[in-house]
DNA sequence: TTGACACTACGAATAGATTCGTAGTAAATT
DNA sequence: AATTTACTACGAATCTATTCGTAGTGTCAA
């Protein structure tokens, strides 16, 4: 019943977004966050519009259908986070990197420099990866 | 004339890809390198697919043509390789990792583990960046 | 001149994502 | 019971990207 789940669209990945944050959620509390969020950028998605990419990405497999207390349903996300983005970011570095994810790296060093701490982060990820060894 | 260049959709970073690799070319020549490339995987597109989308990147901005040597016109990318990473780098990381680069590079590092070589460059990146004071 | 060839130009078909209007339904309110 | 409210379901319109068929044009060789 269930091969690979299918990559988000853009305005799926919006949902995922909220659900993601928020947790388990119905239409309506989707739709009004997305509202607020986009409410001085762009003109926000109606109700039903929303309701009907959830309905959508829940056939795809994306969203878990569950009954709620009222009569709303609640949907739960069923593709995780990390998956998602490294999915996305995997497409990305083979697309416009030529698959070299250090290119990539280095672009988004470059494009939105990160934090002393960040970049701590980031390099104690690598210290860790130079030892356990990579490929 | 010529106001924000638009983001090419992923056919075009296709031929842009071409165009960027192997300097100006033709519509036939972009047109058999990605059959090529594509050959094994997908069905490659045929030539008047590959004329009309150089056409369209044409119009938009996105590749400047110029008269060859024969009758084929020559088309040169105006957008350069750095700019459209960056700019589609920029919309991934606003779009899956809520404005965090750093996410981004730890999920890319994840993905696809890079050499000691790599891990070094990056590293070297981000001393300079330390020092030089991130925002 | 005729015809083959190598292109360009154009229109239209297909496909997927996004949008929303309208209708249906059941519960809560009057 | 009738009305309002809060939802879901469904179909269809729109938009963008991608695809390619077909027709037009100029060049070159026979």
């Amino acid at each position: 019943m269930n091969g690979k789940l299918p990559k988000p669209t853009p305005a799926e990945t919006g949902i995922l977004n909220v659900l993601w944050d928020l947790g388990p959620g119905t239409v309506k509390q989707v739709q009004s966050r997305l509202a607020e969020q986009r409410a001085e950028e762009l003109r926000p998605s109606g109700y039903t519009t929303i309701l009907k990419l959830m309905q959508i990405m829940a056939e795809k497999g994306l969203l878990r259908r569950i009954e709620g207390d009222g009569r709303a349903h609640v949907y739960i996300p069923v593709i995780e986070r990390d998956t998602a983005q490294r999915q996305v970011v995997r497409e990305l570095v083979d697309r416009l990197f030529g698959g070299s994810s250090t290119q990539m790296v280095l672009q988004a060093l470059e494009e939105r420099p990160a934090s002393a701490e960040e970049l701590d982060e980031i390099r104690r990820l690598i210290a860790a990866r130079s030892e356990g060894g990579a490929a």
